[in-house]
DNA sequence: CACAAAAGTGCATTACACCGCACTTTTGTA
DNA sequence: TACAAAAGTGCGGTGTAATGCACTTTTGTG
């Protein structure tokens, strides 16, 4: 299961915000281990753990209905 | 931790599209157990869980900037 | 109300997310 | 290139998510 969408918007927005993994772990309450995890792409983190990450970032899970038109490559048109 | 706006999407999504927690179970491939014990409020699911379910239900998992003012209730004004 | 379908719960097992610690690798800047 | 900060990884313990099964409760329709 590939979560890279998600994985870069939190990886992007943390590096605009200029915060560390360290120092995100911390704010999040995640432990630094989990977080590393997740943003390496390994984990198959919970709600829970994405929800504190994503609330420090000033950002938040949603669920959108899918309407994207996705060619052979299965990326996106747009 | 309380999830409510994802669930209740879920939730409202499956019965649009006229589908029971066990069809979805199965369309999935997410254990009937672990959707019930979502869908009721009390688990914290894992993101692949919640893809899975998503998926079937035409939903993608996403995350926006909150730009969103609360009030000292810590509820949204919207 | 009566009954059936759907939803929710208790219990037990298995797998794995979370986490700290110590270490290696990568990145970026002087 | 040399060095420090940041990012990534192996190990191992603890907690809990995922799951099936059997049961109870709720919902909705005649």
């Amino acid at each position: 299961m590939h979560f890279n969408k998600l994985i870069n918007t939190i990886k992007e927005r943390r590096e605009n915000l200029k915060v560390n993994q360290e120092n995100l772990a911390k704010l999040s309450g995640v432990g630094l281990r989990t977080l590393k995890q997740f943003e390496s792409g390994k984990g198959n983190p919970t709600l829970q753990t994405i929800q504190k990450i994503a609330d420090v970032l000033g950002l938040e899970v949603c669920l959108k209905v899918k309407t994207e038109i996705t060619n052979e490559d299965g990326k996106n048109s747009l």
